[in-house]
DNA sequence: TCTGGGGTCCTAGGACCC
DNA sequence: TCTGGGGTCCTAGGACCC
């Protein structure tokens, strides 16, 4: 039996989440209409865009594209820095009004998911139906607008949610991927980016439908086993599952673009040790331990390099995760500025079997612990300010060059 | 004042074991 | 003196997604 699955999508997220809240606080204008992106800030060289409008849209603005090179195209532009606290509760207000539909949905980022509608048609009726009513509802309770996609899997579900917007439903039935989706350029296929494509079109493979046709023999030899995945989209065939529990984290991390280069290893320990805080502080309140702690950096050519290491013991203390970054940065630096420094904590376990052979290391673990689980009980207590402390740090560090 | 941050998955090569 | 090969774990880096 075929399923039915659906793929729904906030149009603009960002944006127009920011211009929901710009009308509550009073503003007379919506967002929404004008030449506006959600972008950071381009002293800290955050400066990308997040999210764009129509309008935006239309002066041939892309998203992640420099705020330097959106401003060229468009002089006007309204520039909105972005509020992701507003987000993350615009995101749970759209997963609560899904899930009094059913549970079977899978949050796929903080604007999209999948819904499994099989085991709830006979309850709701027909899909198309009910995607309208969804849409509308959506938009009356929450004041923005999705766009659906309905197919029998999620990848043709997701492509089918991309066709146009806003504020759209496709549908991309299996009977329907020739005609809808074979006659597409290559790199709007979910999963081919743009080192892909500029290989798949050396090959000539220029459409969804070439991809299809392509011999996977032919293709393994460039794309080994990647090769028979890519066709396999490209026919829109995916029987992977909708997984609506919350899966477990593999790994967390944490990373800063420094305000200016960093030249000395000396000032990106602070850096370091606020990060391992930050994820510290973020792996206790989950009760997980990691172990696998891998240090990014990157240098002023945008090249990234890690180091990574694996520990005896799983920890979420906050000294020994310091200790071990400050380790990998000292094995990997080689006296280049980097404009960023990040840490990645992998293997996430919910235990962490202890076995230290020497007395006084175990009582300095235990002595750790114990500072952590009081400087935690203040920071609940007197609210924190975590998420930001990388940057705070950075902001202290005076430039000097 | 040009280029964020948080993820997942994959691959290649080296080490190590049997 | 010639010097196997499979399996698994680990690390570094790349590609892709939102």
């Amino acid at each position: 039996m075929k399923r039915i699955i659906l793929h729904i999508d906030v149009n603009n997220a960002f944006l127009s989440w920011s211009a929901i809240l710009l009308l509550h606080q009073g503003c007379n204008y919506d967002l929404r209409e004008k030449y506006a992106v959600i972008g950071g800030d381009e002293s800290k060289r955050h400066g990308i865009v997040l999210a764009k409008s129509p309008l935006a849209k239309k002066k041939g603005i892309k998203t992640a594209e420099t705020l330097f090179s959106a401003r060229k195209k468009c002089p006007n532009l309204m520039i909105v820095p972005p509020n992701y606290k507003w987000y993350q509760k615009k995101s749970y207000q759209l997963f609560k009004l899904l899930s009094s539909y059913t549970p079977d949905i899978e949050v796929a980022s903080i604007d999209e998911c999948y819904l499994d509608y099989t085991p709830i048609k006979n309850l709701y009726g027909d899909v198309l139906e009910f995607a309208k009513k969804l849409q509308q509802e959506i938009y009356d309770k929450l004041e923005f607008t999705v766009n659906i996609g309905i197919a029998n899997n999620k990848l043709c579900a997701k492509m089918a949610s991309d066709f146009s917007k806003p504020n759209k439903i496709h549908t991309l039935f299996d009977d329907e991927i020739e005609n809808k989706m074979y006659p597409l350029p290559i790199n709007d296929l979910f999963g081919i980016g743009k080192k892909t494509t500029i290989k798949l079109r050396n090959l000539n493979i220029n459409t969804i439908s070439d991809l299809a046709n392509s011999d996977p023999e032919y293709l393994s030899k460039y794309f080994k086993n990647q090769a028979f995945k890519m066709i396999e989209w490209a026919k829109g065939i995916d029987d992977s599952p909708v997984i609506s529990e919350n899966v477990e984290r593999k790994g967390i991390s944490n990373s800063t673009t420094l305000s200016h280069n960093l030249v000395y290893k000396e000032e990106v320990y602070p850096i370091l040790e606020a990060i391992s805080d930050n994820l510290a502080i973020d792996l206790r309140s989950k009760k997980k331990y990691a172990s696998v702690i891998a240090v990014t950096l990157k240098d002023k050519y945008f090249r990234s390099y890690s180091h990574q290491t694996k520990l005896k013991n799983a920890t979420n203390i906050t000294s020994e995760i310091y200790d071990v970054s400050k380790k990998l940065l000292d094995e990997m630096w080689s006296n280049e500025p980097v404009r960023l420094v990040g840490i990645r904590l992998d293997n996430l376990t919910s235990t962490s079997p202890h076995q230290l052979s020497l007395f006084d290391s175990l009582e300095k673990h235990e002595e750790n612990k114990v500072l952590d689980e009081t400087v935690d009980k203040l920071k609940a207590k007197y609210g924190s300010q975590v998420i930001k402390k990388a940057s705070l740090v950075d902001n202290k560090i005076k430039k000097k060059y």
